[in-house]
DNA sequence: CTTGACTGCCC
DNA sequence: ATTCTGC
DNA sequence: GCAGAATGGGCAGTCAAG
């Protein structure tokens, strides 16, 4: 078995988003779920989720793929991406123009993942050649609309309206059965397609099968940004524990005897990069365990490292230790001992037994406030040790998975500068009618010359973004693709988490996770903040973390 | 051997 | 990662 | 309030081309 039709995938694509209504989704998603053969249920969740990619490294993303079709088609790509605003939509319309209409569909859900696993596997010399001649072959025998979504699965960008939520919405349909169980199987075994094959093959009793197992990573739960301590604080009426938010990397362990998985927070096996972690979790003296804490890097003196340090650990293949970069790991909960999950008990309890197991092992500090001022107090202590900022949590509450709520909270320090737009983007999907990225500059006081800090797209709503189109194009220097260069008028208020040294801009900084505040229409060019500025911040956010130029001397 | 484009994955 | 939007 | 969409900086690795 296993017939069914690309083209019906994508027709299937094109009808759910074309409605925006959840329940009509539902509906549609429902009708055709029930009409999969055994096989096709998890090659097809692949194609609708956009995960080809992030499953099976392809090793072709948007560069490979214009490179493909413009091959095929002899026309240029970016013509088509500007007036479509969509990569998919793209290549449906270059495939128009080129004839390919005519094709008569019939390729098969089977066999395009049976190709895709095959490019996935293609490594070494000429690898991109042979990878993107496989590609070549199937969008040869696409029509405009199978080849629209072939793209659109490898890229990731479906537009549909459709995620695992959806998904789970829909088997509840389906089986009658309460949205919330299959959703608890969904995060206790973090793996949606087993979910829905269960599911769709063996019904209520499938889903209720699904159990946690160790080696299999659950998803982690999240947090809520809290706009103030105070707020936080009173949420929970003042029965809250705070622990230092670590800049780092989130990690979920699983130990059984001698055997450790580290999962990163997309449950990413991340193992091998941290052989030290591994060795201090192993002396951890149970049976099985899974825990999780955020790993960082330290300095000499034990001080956290800016994350941009322990970037240069994480991902890393070769000289895996030896890169002059020690990281050491915080835990800060336990989800699983001696064969139990522990993830509906209370946080506190939680905390005891992490104790407990946590002798031999670092637990990152708990405080618990009694008023208001100690939680200020141990909030600025954290950003003086070089932390991000503190983790309020609910004392009370269980570890639910995958979820954001307000049971934990975050509070960061934040920042704000005052900057000139100075170009912008024009976006995609639901943007492609307006600028959107904005590129922001600072006055370099010396050279009395406008530098570039970064990006950003965030803060503005679409209503605004939409409004200041208008007024950038008529500001407009010049242009580069899908970039325009403008006058530098325009002031706006910028938010931001952290300074970071950066290699692409000119100002030789950007500002990490900037988002905008406001316009200030009341300001101009030369009311906006200089280098100068900008460096002294830098200092002062430098001063109080870990020093890497000391380390790098011994690594070179 | 070096450089640059691209990909994948951290935040 | 953060923010906005439609249901 | 939730799920989904839009898109940030920057690191190492891989491969192709010079």
């Amino acid at each position: 078995m296993g017939k069914t039709l690309f083209i019906d995938f994508s027709l299937l694509c094109e009808e759910i988003g074309k409605t925006a209504k959840r329940k009509e989704k539902i509906k549609i998603l429902s009708d055709f779920l029930l009409k999969l053969d055994k096989e096709e249920i998890g090659p097809v969740l692949t194609f609708l989720l956009g995960k080809i990619s992030a499953e099976k490294k392809l090793g072709i993303r948007e560069g490979g793929i214009i490179r493909i079709i413009e091959k095929i088609s002899g026309k240029r790509f970016s013509d088509f991406l500007a007036k479509t605003g969509d990569f998919g939509e793209a290549v449906k319309e270059i495939f128009y123009e080129i004839n390919r209409d005519k094709i008569k569909p019939a390729l098969t859900i089977k066999e395009v993942y049976e190709e895709f696993i095959r490019i996935s596997e293609i490594k070494g010399d000429f690898s991109k050649e042979e990878k993107e001649k496989i590609l070549t072959d199937i969008l040869e025998r696409a029509n405009p609309l199978e080849a629209k979504y072939i793209v659109k699965s490898i890229i990731g960008e479906m537009r549909h309206g459709v995620k695992e939520g959806l998904l789970i919405e829909s088997l509840s349909f389906i089986l009658n059965i309460d949205k919330k169980e299959i959703e608890r199987s969904f995060l206790i075994s973090g793996d949606i397609k087993k979910v829905l094959f269960e599911g769709l093959t063996r019904g209520k009793d499938g889903i209720r099968d699904i159990e946690f197992k160790i080696f299999n990573p659950l998803f982690p739960m999240l947090a809520e940004t809290a706009n103030s301590i105070e707020e936080a604080i009173s949420l929970h009426k003042g029965k809250v524990a705070i622990e230092y938010k670590l800049d780092g990397i989130r990690a979920q362990i699983h130990k059984e005897g001698e055997k450790v998985i580290i999962f990163s927070r997309n449950l990413e096996n991340i193992t091998d990069s941290f052989p030290e972690i591994v060795k201090e979790i192993k002396k951890i003296k149970v049976e099985s365990i899974v825990v999780e804490g955020e790993i960082i890097g330290v300095d000499r003196e034990g001080k956290p490292l800016p994350f941009q340090y322990l970037m240069r650990r994480a991902g890393r293949k070769r000289d895996i230790t030896f890169s002059g970069i020690p990281v050491k790991i915080f835990l800060f909960d336990i989800l699983f001992l001696n064969g139990k999950l522990l993830i509906d008990l209370p946080y506190c309890e939680r905390r005891r037994l992490l104790e407990e197991i946590g002798r031999e092992i670092q637990v990152v500090e708990k405080f618990e406030p009694e008023r208001l001022e100690d939680a200020e107090n141990y909030f600025e202590k954290a950003i003086s040790l070089g932390h991000e900022g503190i983790m309020v949590k609910n004392i009370s509450s269980p570890y639910i998975p995958g979820t954001r709520g307000k049971n934990w909270l975050k509070i960061k320090k934040i920042n704000t500068l005052d900057l000139v737009i100075i170009g912008a983007e024009w976006g995609y999907g639901r943007r492609k009618n307006y600028l959107s990225d904005l590129y922001l500059g600072i006055m370099d006081d010396e050279k009395r010359k406008i530098m570039c800090v970064g990006k950003t797209f965030k803060g503005l709503s679409d209503e605004e973004l939409k409004n200041l189109t208008g007024r950038l194009l008529s500001l407009k220097i010049s242009q580069k693709g899908r970039t325009i260069f403008v006058k530098p008028e325009i002031v706006v208020e910028v938010i931001f988490d952290e300074i970071q040294k950066s290699p692409v801009y000119d100002s030789g900084f950007a500002l990490r996770f900037a988002r905008i505040k406001g316009i200030r229409e009341d300001k101009g060019k030369q009311d906006i903040n200089t280098i100068s500025d900008l460096k002294n911040l830098y200092k002062k956010q430098s001063l109080l973390k870990g020093k890497y130029e000391e380390i790098q001397g011994s690594l070179l």
